[in-house]
DNA sequence: CGTTATACATCATATCACGAAGTATTGTTT
DNA sequence: AAACAATACTTCGTGATATGATGTATAACG
């Protein structure tokens, strides 16, 4: 996919993978992977940015002998993603636009 | 909208504008302004991306006394819109995934 | 003549995805 | 135990790009 369709997708993918429940790093990528590719540094890029942005919050557990930092959202983070099924409605009012055929001279 | 969100989809409105036939910058704004917002320094910024990028191509003409340029879109610049129409089934299942609700423990 | 609309251009700034490289621990295989 | 893969997180530099601010120039309007 496109870099830059992508820009405005990862935060809310990353936002979907923790909403039903707590999540880490790993865990996140395998769950986005199949929508849409994101690498490693991309998605902790991402998750510091939303966890400044308040949209998620931090907890650090054992498990395994190895420390996870598990990521939860929080009610901005929800926001953010009704904001976007807002902003998919004017996505596809785009998607009209762009993929419309043209009907110029009716009858030819 | 989201600015991240428009990144990827600045660039195919703007050919979508010109696809059915030849305009020039104010007019494209006018056109576009509806679906998505854009200033003239980036709808400017734009033209000379998709023109490098050979998406489209450029002639002046003058129109009352003025010169204008118009812009008019190449067979690259159709096949970029031919090809988002096929990330859009990708953003689609992308949709479902992030506005998918929670049905975890089924009978409450 | 002053103001507004038309028309295009340039620059600095901030945001962001990503590859590369690194650190560290836990299996697993040889 | 030595080697290697998988798990888990971090940092850095780079390139792409939307946008406001600012500038230039002409036509139309009052």
């Amino acid at each position: 996919m496109d870099i830059q369709l992508k820009r405005g997708l990862l935060d809310v993918c990353v936002l979907a993978a923790i909403k039903n429940e707590d999540s880490y790093g790993y865990k996140i990528i395998k769950d986005v992977k199949p929508y849409i590719e994101l690498s490693e540094s991309t998605l902790y890029t991402i998750l510091k940015r939303l966890e400044a942005a308040d949209m998620l919050s931090v907890r650090t557990a054992e498990h395994g002998g190895r420390l996870r930092k598990y990521y939860h959202i929080t009610d901005k983070g929800l926001r953010r993603i009704e904001d976007f099924k807002d902003e998919w409605k004017e996505m596809l009012s785009i998607y009209r636009f762009v993929s419309k055929e043209d009907e110029g001279n009716g009858q030819a």
